[in-house]
DNA sequence: CTGAAAGCGCTTACAG
DNA sequence: CTGAAAGCGCTTACAG
């Protein structure tokens, strides 16, 4: 059962394990004899390298960890994924783990990564960058924040314009005549959630909609804050009559609500999406959504760890986000399909 | 930017490494006064143990690999976010690797999951057998099945039965009046794939409805290739009156054509889905489907590992599936609403 | 081009 | 209860 080790390579192709070591490495000076005896009998003995005592000895891995907010949420998914599918072909591995949208798993994982001595981390972070996280800048271990950022706290980011979303979202309601304008926010603790809610209050007061505090429920980026959030909005003696919510879970909360109460999306309710989840698209009605891009987020961010890695300067990018218009959204109900109407519904 | 060792706690304790590792792992043999000044010191240094020496020291880690089909496959994120926080509960750390329905990339992954010797892997798997499948099984490095199997090879493995859904699915459908049924296979590579669609045969052949091979399309359980299968099916001169998918995937690719069509879900064509996706609930109409518990799944493939990695008999375990009706099956077209009607449509 | 030797950071018999 | 020493499986200056 032992694993065959370099020793046995080496044994098996005459040579010492220094020589074995490296021809399997790639190294240059080795002769056409040695290459071929070792590789040989490296393929023979079914050789596969120790990552552990290889890493321990380079003291550093190929290794990255890529910690997220929630595999479930198919917006991190993509994320997930395509990450995982570019860094697999610089030859890094990705270990994925998943915060649960808690800042203690988040400081757990963290704690594991560095215990596995991964080379970096692209982190969906979360809190105020206290905890593990500041540990680990400390201990000058490579961060790249995705989706998220931390303020004050300065690494490379990738992450997506929460402003202009929002602000076309609000401009299109206002367009067809709400006044009225629900938002299910996400939680303060991150910064997607932070701007999101800041970019909506500042385009309700441009627009001179109904600054109402009742309006604005703050969630968890999970579905069933969405689901309460609907519920309270709709209990309103005077119910908003378009909701926007602040990522697709949320979304996905607030879409059961209006199907249980039989609410008709789009008509009488309008409702705006965060996120460009496929399955938005096959509902009816389609769901006009703020739209970004978590699959070029993702490569991006593996593009910027291996700049951090590599030496280079590191530039940190913002994606652009923007209001992708489809049948959710419809005029406010009893002011007609007449834009901006004098009077109140 | 060195990081801290445990000979500097030693150093810092006034001890020798020995009894700060005792101290740091929880060994017995340890004085009260070495394990405060133990303690005390790594808090201080903020000690965090190199988990690769660790692990080559003691030739095995705290960590399994999670090999999965797909990560956006929302059935198997539901496995990988529960099979991932228990076995967090249990100290052990998750690797999760994508092998994005390719039998190449599950190679690969594989291999990566040997060389970082993790303790054991769960693996939904793919293909034949041969590969990196083969040479992981002869180093005697502890597998579980999870989702799918592959014949011949005896692993244990946490499944769930492929037959009663379908077989339900097609009485339900049969009841109806449907006599012609299209079915949007999973790929035969995979055994989830080739049950499902011997159980499909079998139940159409037990109710006596149209055995007609163009009814069977097969997938790769993508969401592109249920939409192909869909216009396939959709284009025959004697088109089905309902239509099964095998995965949830390729029930969305079906989906988005019938939308594009124009085709009414559960009057026009009765639809059956797979895998109990939480979106499928969210539509309209609401879906009905074939359900298992991934929830479940993740969380009994740990302890079947963790059965191994103790010793323990693992025994193989069999989840049920069922039919979930609801809104998106209906009567066959031009039947009516009566039952087995004498007539074909 | 090659080998002997040291060392990466731990853990664990072995003595005491 | 404690420490010195060996060793896990690699890689890499250092000589030659």
């Amino acid at each position: 059962m032992r694993a065959v080790t370099i020793h046995d390579v080496a044994a098996e192709a005459g040579v010492s394990a220094a020589t074995a070591s490296r021809v399997l490495s790639g190294h240059p000076a080795t002769s056409e004899e040695s290459r071929t005896r070792v590789t040989e009998a490296a393929r023979r003995l079914g050789f596969r390298p120790n990552a552990q005592a290889r890493s321990l000895r380079k003291s550093h891995t190929n290794t990255i960890g890529l910690l997220l907010s929630d595999v479930r949420n198919p917006f991190f998914a993509d994320i997930a994924h395509n990450a995982e599918q570019h860094a697999l072909e610089s030859g890094i591995a990705t270990l994925l783990c998943n915060a649960n949208e808690s800042t203690e798993q988040q400081d757990l994982y963290l704690d594991l990564l560095l215990s596995q001595r991964v080379a970096g981390i692209i982190v969906a972070p979360q809190g105020d960058g206290a905890g593990s996280l500041r540990e680990v800048l400390t201990l000058g271990v490579p961060v790249v924040f995705v989706d998220r950022t931390i303020d004050g706290v300065d690494v490379p980011s990738v992450t997506s314009d929460n402003r202009s979303g929002i602000t076309g979202a609000v401009a299109h309601l206002a367009g067809l005549g709400h006044r009225r304008i629900g938002l299910v926010a996400g939680p303060q603790e991150t910064s997607t959630g932070r701007e999101r809610l800041e970019a909506f209050r500042q385009a309700i007061a441009e627009h001179g909609l109904d600054d109402d505090p009742d309006l604005v429920h703050l969630g968890d980026f999970q579905v069933t804050s969405g689901a309460r959030a609907a519920n309270q909005l709709l209990d309103l003696p005077h119910p908003p009559t378009a909701v926007l919510a602040a990522d697709s879970l949320m979304t996905f909360g607030v879409l059961e609500v209006l199907r249980e109460r039989g609410i008709r999306v789009g008509s009488d309710l309008s409702v705006v999406g965060y996120d460009d989840v496929a399955a938005f698209r096959w509902f009816s009605p389609q769901l006009t959504v703020v739209a970004h891009d978590p699959a070029r987020m993702g490569a991006l961010a593996v593009d910027l760890i291996r700049d951090v890695l590599d030496g280079r300067p590191a530039r940190s990018v913002v994606l652009e986000s923007s209001l992708v218009v489809r049948e959710s959204t419809g005029p406010a109900l009893g002011t007609g399909s007449v834009p901006h109407p004098a009077g109140r519904q």
